[in-house]
DNA sequence: TCAATTAGTCAAAAAAAATTGACCACCGAA
DNA sequence: TTCGGTGGTCAATTTTTTTTGACTAATTGA
Protein backbone atom coordinates (compact mmCIF):
# COMPACT_ATOMS: atom_id res chain seq x y z
CA UNK A 1 0.00 0.00 0.00
CA UNK A 2 2.72 2.50 0.85
CA UNK A 3 5.43 3.44 -0.92
CA UNK A 4 7.43 5.75 0.32
CA UNK A 5 10.96 5.01 -1.34
CA UNK A 6 9.73 3.94 -4.78
CA UNK A 7 7.25 6.98 -5.27
CA UNK A 8 9.18 10.18 -5.91
CA UNK A 9 5.54 11.65 -6.99
CA UNK A 10 5.81 13.74 -9.64
CA UNK A 11 1.67 13.93 -9.43
CA UNK A 12 0.85 15.23 -5.85
CA UNK A 13 -2.52 14.46 -5.77
CA UNK A 14 -2.00 10.88 -6.23
CA UNK A 15 -0.59 9.50 -3.29
CA UNK A 16 -3.51 11.46 -1.69
CA UNK A 17 -6.02 9.68 -4.01
CA UNK A 18 -4.47 6.98 -3.31
CA UNK A 19 -4.71 7.12 0.39
CA UNK A 20 -8.65 7.12 -0.18
CA UNK A 21 -8.74 4.62 -2.57
CA UNK A 22 -9.87 1.11 -1.35
CA UNK A 23 -14.02 -0.64 -0.90
CA UNK A 24 -14.73 1.33 2.24
CA UNK A 25 -12.46 4.21 2.93
CA UNK A 26 -14.26 6.90 1.54
CA UNK A 27 -17.95 5.57 2.85
CA UNK A 28 -15.96 5.24 6.55
CA UNK A 29 -14.45 9.02 5.82
CA UNK A 30 -18.05 10.32 5.00
CA UNK A 31 -19.10 8.79 8.37
CA UNK A 32 -15.89 10.49 10.51
CA UNK A 33 -16.89 13.34 9.12
CA UNK A 34 -20.42 13.50 11.43
CA UNK A 35 -18.19 12.55 13.89
CA UNK A 36 -15.98 9.80 16.58
CA UNK A 37 -16.66 6.26 15.05
CA UNK A 38 -16.81 3.31 16.19
CA UNK A 39 -15.90 -0.32 14.86
CA UNK A 40 -19.17 -2.20 15.90
CA UNK A 41 -21.33 0.61 14.59
CA UNK A 42 -19.28 1.18 11.32
CA UNK A 43 -19.84 -2.86 10.76
CA UNK A 44 -23.30 -2.41 11.06
CA UNK A 45 -23.63 0.71 9.18
CA UNK A 46 -21.73 -0.18 5.83
CA UNK A 47 -24.02 -3.79 4.83
CA UNK A 48 -22.31 -5.90 2.99
CA UNK A 49 -18.86 -5.23 4.97
CA UNK A 50 -17.25 -7.40 7.82
CA UNK A 51 -14.93 -7.01 10.45
CA UNK A 52 -11.44 -7.50 8.38
CA UNK A 53 -12.87 -4.98 6.03
CA UNK A 54 -13.34 -2.71 9.01
CA UNK A 55 -10.50 -3.34 10.54
CA UNK A 56 -7.99 -3.21 7.19
CA UNK A 57 -9.34 0.08 6.44
CA UNK A 58 -9.39 1.43 9.63
CA UNK A 59 -5.59 0.49 10.41
CA UNK A 60 -4.78 2.19 6.73
CA UNK A 61 -6.11 5.27 7.69
CA UNK A 62 -4.52 5.27 10.46
CA UNK A 63 -1.22 4.95 9.26
CA UNK A 64 -1.95 7.44 6.96
CA UNK A 65 -2.90 9.75 9.66
CA UNK A 66 -6.50 10.44 8.43
CA UNK A 67 -8.12 9.26 11.59
CA UNK A 68 -6.86 8.83 15.18
CA UNK A 69 -7.86 5.93 16.89
CA UNK A 70 -8.27 6.39 20.88
CA UNK A 71 -9.44 4.66 23.57
CA UNK A 72 -12.23 6.22 25.82
CA UNK A 73 -12.49 3.77 28.42
CA UNK A 74 -10.90 0.27 28.74
CA UNK A 75 -13.31 -1.23 31.31
CA UNK A 76 -16.33 -1.74 29.13
CA UNK A 77 -14.10 -1.32 26.43
CA UNK A 78 -14.67 1.69 23.95
CA UNK A 79 -13.01 2.92 21.30
CA UNK A 80 -13.45 5.83 19.18
CA UNK A 81 -11.69 6.85 15.85
CA UNK A 82 -12.23 11.09 14.98
CA UNK A 83 -10.99 12.79 12.12
CA UNK A 84 -7.13 14.26 12.59
CA UNK A 85 -6.33 17.71 11.28
CA UNK A 86 -5.09 16.03 7.29
CA UNK A 87 -8.35 14.20 7.62
CA UNK A 88 -10.35 16.94 7.97
CA UNK A 89 -8.11 18.99 5.56
CA UNK A 90 -9.67 16.71 2.88
CA UNK A 91 -13.33 17.86 3.90
CA UNK A 92 -13.38 20.29 1.64
CA UNK A 93 -12.21 17.87 -1.45
CA UNK A 94 -14.61 15.79 -0.54
CA UNK A 95 -17.63 17.93 -0.82
CA UNK A 96 -16.43 19.39 -3.75
CA UNK A 97 -16.73 15.69 -5.24
CA UNK A 98 -19.87 15.40 -3.55
CA UNK A 99 -21.10 18.77 -5.48
CA UNK A 100 -19.63 17.38 -9.11
CA UNK A 101 -21.70 14.30 -8.43
CA UNK B 1 -14.51 -1.56 -12.60
CA UNK B 2 -18.30 -0.25 -13.33
CA UNK B 3 -21.10 -0.75 -11.03
CA UNK B 4 -24.20 0.49 -12.61
CA UNK B 5 -26.46 -1.54 -11.03
CA UNK B 6 -24.93 -2.54 -7.14
CA UNK B 7 -24.08 0.51 -6.67
CA UNK B 8 -26.54 2.72 -5.45
CA UNK B 9 -24.14 5.00 -3.73
CA UNK B 10 -24.62 6.45 -0.54
CA UNK B 11 -21.28 8.09 -1.28
CA UNK B 12 -21.14 10.50 -3.63
CA UNK B 13 -18.14 10.89 -3.70
CA UNK B 14 -16.92 7.53 -3.62
CA UNK B 15 -17.79 6.89 -7.77
CA UNK B 16 -15.40 9.68 -8.92
CA UNK B 17 -12.82 8.42 -6.19
CA UNK B 18 -13.26 5.33 -8.28
CA UNK B 19 -12.64 6.58 -11.65
CA UNK B 20 -9.35 8.60 -10.84
CA UNK B 21 -8.10 5.03 -9.02
CA UNK B 22 -5.13 2.59 -10.53
CA UNK B 23 -1.75 3.47 -10.96
CA UNK B 24 -1.82 5.68 -14.06
CA UNK B 25 -4.64 7.34 -13.85
CA UNK B 26 -4.24 10.28 -12.19
CA UNK B 27 -0.66 11.02 -14.05
CA UNK B 28 -2.22 10.57 -16.96
CA UNK B 29 -5.24 12.83 -16.19
CA UNK B 30 -2.21 15.64 -14.81
CA UNK B 31 -0.73 15.47 -17.97
CA UNK B 32 -3.80 16.01 -20.10
CA UNK B 33 -5.07 19.09 -18.24
CA UNK B 34 -1.95 20.80 -20.14
CA UNK B 35 -3.10 19.67 -23.58
CA UNK B 36 -4.36 16.42 -25.91
CA UNK B 37 -2.41 13.56 -25.44
CA UNK B 38 -0.97 10.73 -27.46
CA UNK B 39 -0.39 7.46 -26.83
CA UNK B 40 3.11 7.21 -27.33
CA UNK B 41 3.70 10.10 -26.03
CA UNK B 42 2.41 9.29 -22.50
CA UNK B 43 4.54 5.81 -23.11
CA UNK B 44 7.36 7.69 -23.05
CA UNK B 45 6.32 9.94 -20.27
CA UNK B 46 5.38 7.72 -17.99
CA UNK B 47 8.56 5.87 -16.84
CA UNK B 48 7.81 2.24 -15.84
CA UNK B 49 4.49 2.21 -17.43
CA UNK B 50 3.64 -0.53 -20.80
CA UNK B 51 1.44 0.09 -23.87
CA UNK B 52 -0.97 -2.33 -21.90
CA UNK B 53 -0.71 -0.29 -18.79
CA UNK B 54 -1.50 2.78 -20.83
CA UNK B 55 -4.25 1.63 -23.31
CA UNK B 56 -6.28 -0.11 -20.59
CA UNK B 57 -5.91 3.64 -18.28
CA UNK B 58 -6.83 5.41 -21.47
CA UNK B 59 -9.81 2.77 -22.19
CA UNK B 60 -11.16 2.65 -18.53
CA UNK B 61 -11.21 7.44 -18.62
CA UNK B 62 -12.44 7.00 -22.30
CA UNK B 63 -15.60 4.46 -20.60
CA UNK B 64 -16.19 6.79 -17.66
CA UNK B 65 -16.08 10.00 -19.65
CA UNK B 66 -13.09 11.49 -18.10
CA UNK B 67 -11.63 11.94 -21.75
CA UNK B 68 -12.39 11.75 -25.15
CA UNK B 69 -10.59 9.63 -28.14
CA UNK B 70 -10.47 11.91 -31.73
CA UNK B 71 -8.93 10.45 -34.64
CA UNK B 72 -6.65 13.71 -35.92
CA UNK B 73 -5.44 12.09 -39.06
CA UNK B 74 -5.31 8.34 -40.83
CA UNK B 75 -2.79 8.04 -43.31
CA UNK B 76 0.07 8.83 -40.64
CA UNK B 77 -1.95 7.55 -38.18
CA UNK B 78 -2.61 10.41 -35.08
CA UNK B 79 -5.10 9.97 -32.25
CA UNK B 80 -5.25 12.19 -29.31
CA UNK B 81 -7.03 12.27 -25.88
CA UNK B 82 -8.86 15.36 -24.96
CA UNK B 83 -10.53 16.07 -21.42
CA UNK B 84 -13.74 16.01 -21.51
CA UNK B 85 -16.47 18.53 -20.08
CA UNK B 86 -16.65 16.24 -17.12
CA UNK B 87 -13.14 15.47 -17.14
CA UNK B 88 -12.06 19.38 -16.81
CA UNK B 89 -14.95 19.78 -13.94
CA UNK B 90 -12.42 17.34 -12.09
CA UNK B 91 -9.51 19.99 -12.71
CA UNK B 92 -10.41 22.19 -9.10
CA UNK B 93 -10.48 18.89 -7.28
CA UNK B 94 -7.12 18.40 -8.54
CA UNK B 95 -5.48 21.45 -7.56
CA UNK B 96 -7.43 21.18 -4.06
CA UNK B 97 -5.62 17.63 -4.02
CA UNK B 98 -2.06 18.99 -5.14
CA UNK B 99 -2.70 22.25 -2.72
CA UNK B 100 -2.81 20.29 0.41
CA UNK B 101 -0.17 17.84 -0.50
C1' DT C 1 14.10 -2.33 -48.68
C1' DC C 2 14.97 -1.73 -43.84
C1' DA C 3 14.12 0.61 -39.55
C1' DA C 4 11.32 3.34 -36.80
C1' DT C 5 7.00 5.39 -35.55
C1' DT C 6 2.03 5.29 -35.23
C1' DA C 7 -1.55 2.71 -32.01
C1' DG C 8 -2.78 -0.88 -30.43
C1' DT C 9 -4.32 -6.45 -28.97
C1' DC C 10 -3.91 -10.94 -26.66
C1' DA C 11 -2.87 -14.34 -23.20
C1' DA C 12 -0.50 -15.69 -19.27
C1' DA C 13 1.53 -14.82 -14.93
C1' DA C 14 2.27 -12.27 -10.84
C1' DA C 15 0.90 -9.20 -7.33
C1' DA C 16 -2.44 -6.78 -4.65
C1' DA C 17 -6.96 -6.29 -2.64
C1' DA C 18 -11.15 -8.17 -0.88
C1' DT C 19 -13.91 -11.90 1.08
C1' DT C 20 -14.97 -15.73 4.14
C1' DG C 21 -15.23 -17.98 8.30
C1' DA C 22 -13.18 -19.45 12.47
C1' DC C 23 -11.20 -17.94 16.60
C1' DC C 24 -10.02 -14.75 20.93
C1' DA C 25 -10.59 -12.22 25.25
C1' DC C 26 -12.97 -9.17 28.10
C1' DC C 27 -17.17 -7.02 30.15
C1' DG C 28 -22.00 -6.56 31.72
C1' DA C 29 -26.68 -7.92 32.22
C1' DA C 30 -30.04 -11.51 33.09
C1' DT D 1 -23.41 -19.09 33.81
C1' DT D 2 -24.77 -18.15 29.45
C1' DC D 3 -25.78 -14.53 26.00
C1' DG D 4 -24.74 -10.39 23.65
C1' DG D 5 -21.79 -6.60 22.92
C1' DT D 6 -17.08 -4.55 22.92
C1' DG D 7 -12.86 -4.83 19.30
C1' DG D 8 -10.40 -7.24 17.16
C1' DT D 9 -6.81 -11.38 14.66
C1' DC D 10 -5.57 -15.18 11.52
C1' DA D 11 -5.34 -18.10 7.45
C1' DA D 12 -7.16 -19.51 3.22
C1' DT D 13 -9.44 -18.43 -0.87
C1' DT D 14 -11.29 -15.62 -4.46
C1' DT D 15 -11.34 -11.65 -7.23
C1' DT D 16 -9.26 -7.72 -9.26
C1' DT D 17 -5.45 -5.25 -10.92
C1' DT D 18 -1.05 -4.95 -12.86
C1' DT D 19 2.82 -6.69 -15.40
C1' DT D 20 5.23 -9.08 -19.04
C1' DG D 21 6.14 -10.27 -23.52
C1' DA D 22 4.79 -11.64 -27.98
C1' DC D 23 2.24 -10.23 -31.96
C1' DT D 24 -0.25 -6.95 -35.62
C1' DA D 25 -0.60 -3.65 -39.32
C1' DA D 26 -0.06 0.56 -41.64
C1' DT D 27 3.08 4.63 -42.77
C1' DT D 28 7.23 7.35 -43.32
C1' DG D 29 12.06 8.42 -43.98
C1' DA D 30 16.62 6.89 -45.21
Amino acid sequence: MNNIVEDQNQCPAESLLKQLSGKWKPQIFRIAVTGPVRFNSLLRQLEGSSKQAIATALKEMEEQSLIEKTVIQLKPLHIEYTLSEKGKSLIPVFKQLEHLA
